[in-house]
DNA sequence: TATAATAAATGTAAAAAATACATTTATTAT
DNA sequence: ATAATAAATGTATTTTTTACATTTATTATA
């Protein structure tokens, strides 16, 4: 057998973490605490162990930085170019996540010296980490328009204006509010509740929950969740 | 630093080798003339070796197999399943790979051990194969919506019939001719030619070629390339 | 050379979905 | 009682999708 069969390289995983707070997307980033790049930025990732998959590593950090058992985590792609990382020869499985902001994990993550940046407003990361957020942040879009990734983002019971702006944060415009309730309502995917949402407005916005079990009925179906 | 951060892994590429002939979707698959697993059928793979990216270990082998260099090649996701393979701690890749079969490749494929199968109709693979080409023909489901990829799999120059047969194929469904005709013609994406096929009717169809520079516009906006 | 056979090519009306757009409503604070 | 604020609502227009049947160009053969 050929001997560049016989190579071996450190296989990491990267998580890009998106939530959704005061009206925009945010990432978390990581102050590095270690070297390499000892306080410099980067995403949160880690080596894989022989011992475990790659999608099983991806839950670990995830549970180590934001304490979260069940979040949304798909894989992005692989980076694996040969210079990408200085110090080893390391392919990096990178994963988006998206998480509901709350101040238990804000708590954590201020242990962990994470902080949140605006999308927009994305400082330079280490190795090619920035080139991974773009990329998931393309994806986003894409599969935004197919599942309702959405109400990953929100708490468990939010606003059709919460969910409106969260939609206008992914795509990047305005959406006409008549119709993005019109659309929303109509694919009958949340339930109202018998409550208002007072913070943002005298008259007050009422709480809707997220409907899985119509949502599963779609993903047999090649629904069109585009907004 | 923790002792599991220094486990390495062999890293493998896989490609899903897609075509289409004779009205069917077709998968290239491989007759290992070497151990492990000689005799037994698999996809087409390689290790990734340290002075390479995995996208250019598929690019190569996808050379190697099929004599061709400029193939349409997208990374569909990483297999790592702890016990996925029982001889080596090997992370896969898998890439898919659209084709056009003509005689050129068949011959290579020929020499090669390798065959096509119809995809109503694949054989036992080794390891997590089978699992790989699943997922690989749910994605194509998807991203044909999005991305012209008929295009790849046809010939240079081929009849709307033709093209309405092939994404029949990917949808698994029967279309109206006469709606996929006004679709494909209004998107303004395939340019008629002055000459007719006609192994196929006494009539004979126009020929069509696809039109590269009309795509690229496309690209920019978000368009639906749904059929 | 007329006819039969074959798949390609064509058009239109109806239904569904998307878009554009302005006013009223519920509530709180003054 | 009034002002201020964001939430909630409806309709007409345009666009897109769907459903559906006949004619046309060509070859083979009677």
């Amino acid at each position: 057998m050929d001997i560049y069969n016989k190579d071996k390289f450190y296989v990491a995983v990267d998580c890009i973490i998106f939530g959704f707070d005061d009206g925009e997307m945010k990432l978390l980033v990581f102050n590095r605490k270690i070297d390499p790049f000892k306080g410099s930025l980067s995403l949160i990732g880690s080596f894989v162990r022989i011992g475990e998959s790659v999608s099983e590593a991806s839950k670990r950090v995830l549970k180590e930085f934001t304490g979260l058992e069940d979040v949304y985590t798909k894989e992005l792609k692989s980076y694996s170019s040969v210079d990408r990382d200085p110090g080893y020869r390391c392919l990096s499985v990178a994963h988006y996540a998206l998480i509901r902001i709350d101040d238990t994990i804000n708590m954590l993550i201020e242990e962990k010296e994470a902080e949140w940046y605006k999308i927009e407003n994305i400082p330079a990361l280490i190795l090619d980490h920035n080139e991974m957020v773009m990329d998931a942040l393309k994806r986003i879009q894409q599969i935004a328009r197919y599942e309702p990734i959405g109400f990953e983002l929100l708490p468990n019971k939010f606003t059709i204006p919460q969910l409106q702006k969260l939609y206008e944060a992914i795509y990047r415009r305005k959406l006409d509010p008549r119709n993005f309730r019109k659309k929303i309502l109509f694919l009958d995917i949340i339930i109202k509740l018998n409550e208002k949402d007072k913070t943002s407005s005298k008259k007050g916005a009422f709480l809707y929950q997220f409907n899985h079990a119509k949502y599963k009925e779609f993903q047999q179906l090649r629904f069109n969740f585009e907004i």
